[in-house]
DNA sequence: TTTTTTATTAATCATTTGTTTAATTCATCT
DNA sequence: AGATGAATTAAACAAATGATTAATAAAAAA
């Protein structure tokens, strides 16, 4: 069964949907049942009945969020139609917004593939991040001696970092500056535009 | 009373430590004191006999690990007698090495900044970082034309995210790139001559 | 040595927490 | 309407967990 064709019914989104947030905002642990079924308004019991124990429920829950998070990454840095330039556009532009609307995402996600890395590979069959389209036209733009020789790990470790760190630090970044919600907001947007140069600025001759 | 100069008996230090792997390790709820009794072998009563309760060790062991972590980059950060460059090159090394000895430093410190945003302030009482000699640097550099003009905030940023993220993500780096842990930390050595680099190529004109 | 203070231990307490049970309500089908 | 199965509920269970107690051992002070 696909990850994105399973049905839910009702209270079944209600609890998910109380348990991502949670989850998310507080990780395993640290979350009760009794808090989900009080933010979802079910019975404690309905938890058990649907999803037969709370380390499931989480599972199903941490295995679409991480879904959720790479298949965009993936989607992009494999088009065949875009140029590296507009893929590094599109990669910060998609992730900063996705990561505006969720905030505790990129925690979430480096926290839970700490704690269980193998779940990264039930997620990523198949999809290639080292053999994408990305990672090709780096290197095609070396051999044509318009780009400089490196690792393409490297390269793509530095996108993910430029992009994803900030959110990660946003707290200490909030605190150093003096920052209100919306200015942090506001710096992160400016980043979609800087992102690609400085990366293009990184690797260029 | 100074953070550096508290002493502690054996068996305080003791149930630090183990304390210390752990909540680093699993963080604050995932812990449980017996847990902390058994790696630090001592009876499961003297955790309240010497600390009180599980969350003053935590605060304890918290305050300690982030003050630890950026006291060093603060140091750094306003030597006057180290050019831009250097202090790129200081703080890299030091920090990648840093985090090669302790792999669950950086999601740590992470985390509990996320949970604990103010604990922040305790720490870096005074100690300036957007007002550091590294930052009036790249500043006066800009007035001489050789930097390119951005906000400061984002220099910063950037130079912690390309050393810090890799980090956080190893697990994921790891499994894309099917390394063994050696393999990791060599990669991360290179970066430590890379990252310097390439900053000073985002900022150059 | 005797006394007093400090350190350590095993046992226990009181909550919390994940899960289950048994009863009840609700919806669907005949 | 009545029967059947699914959904929902309140109550309870069992294990885990943070913390305390009261007794003992060790160390320090007298």
């Amino acid at each position: 069964m696909n990850i994105d064709t399973v049905k839910y019914s009702d209270t079944e989104l209600k609890i998910k949907d109380a348990a991502k947030y949670l989850f998310l905002k507080k990780g395993f642990s640290a979350t009760t049942t009794r808090e989900i079924a009080k933010e979802s308004n079910i019975n404690l019991a309905l938890l058990n009945y649907y999803f037969t124990s709370k380390r499931k429920l989480f599972e199903i829950i941490m295995l679409e969020t991480l879904h959720g998070f790479f298949s965009k990454m993936v989607e992009v840095y494999n088009d065949e139609k875009t140029t590296l330039e507009e893929k590094l556009k599109l990669t910060s532009s998609k992730y900063i917004d996705m990561m505006i609307a969720e905030p505790h995402l990129p925690t979430f996600v480096v926290n839970e593939l700490k704690n269980n890395p193998s779940s990264f590979l039930k997620i990523l069959k198949g999809k290639m991040i080292m053999k994408s389209k990305l990672v090709d036209q780096y290197n095609d733009g070396v051999k044509k001696g318009i780009y400089k020789k490196m690792e393409p790990i490297h390269f793509v470790i530095n996108i993910l970092s430029l992009i994803v760190f900030p959110f990660i630090s946003s707290p200490i970044i909030i605190k150093i500056e003096k920052l209100g919600k919306n200015d942090f907001i506001e710096i992160m947007n400016e980043r979609k535009k800087l992102i690609p140069k400085w990366i293009i600025q990184m690797i260029k001759k």
